[in-house]
DNA sequence: AGACTATATGGCTATATTGCCAAATAAGCA
DNA sequence: TGCTTATTTGGCAATATAGCCATATAGTCT
């Protein structure tokens, strides 16, 4: 693997890593279908508001949501709504996995 | 957030965090061109054996790929094409960053 | 200015991940 | 059987991440 590929593949996974976290894929979501305010998106995930920043600051600074200040509170929005399709492709994984998991379970009992 | 949801993010972050390494992606992206060997992947990345069987040992876990030992060595491929798709997200935001950061040099200079 | 609200940051501990080495396993072959 | 090759596993040190608390900042309102 040459230098600047793994240049490369080092930008992705830092795109990716920060997509890897529940609340923050929890917060991806939300924020598909409405911007949301810091304040919102803390009631919903009820967690410490610190922790909820902490999460939106690690997706801002990966790029993939936006920021803007309007009247006192902070609204984040999805930056690059494409984000959403790969979701399905991890439930395809995911539905795949159930299945394999289903047939080990029908092979082997009688 | 209710219990339930926070299992299926729960799933999903594991299967991301699954995709969210350099090495892995590159033999995420090398698997979709070819089935490849332990071996034949670790000359490719020049890191040791364990180290790449490790990396393996993830991504089979997860789901997304799938071993067939045959002959002397170990096959892996891809279970689930469908991620290659999501890089193709993942690059998009790049750009986008890539962009943003262009924008900022160009308005602070004259 | 002072008080209040919304959000961010610093500091800390607990936990997880990475990558190397050494050793274990597994299979094929002399 | 013993040797060799391919791969996996265990152990360990270095590093990164998560979440809470306390504190800081920024803006608004009186």
């Amino acid at each position: 693997m040459e230098e600047r590929f793994r240049e490369l593949y080092e930008s992705r996974a830092k795109i990716i890593k920060a997509l890897a976290h529940p609340t923050r894929l929890f917060i991806i979501e939300e924020l598909q279908k409405h911007e949301r305010s810091v304040g919102e998106l803390t009631a919903m995930i009820r967690a410490d508001t610190s922790t909820v920043s902490k999460h939106l600051s690690v997706l801002k600074n990966a790029g993939i949501v936006a920021d803007e200040k309007r009247g006192t509170s902070i609204y984040y929005q999805l930056r690059t709504p494409c984000i959403m399709n790969f979701i399905g492709c991890i439930e395809e994984v995911l539905e795949l996995n159930a299945k394999a998991q289903m047939d080990i379970l029908k092979c082997c009992r009688k």
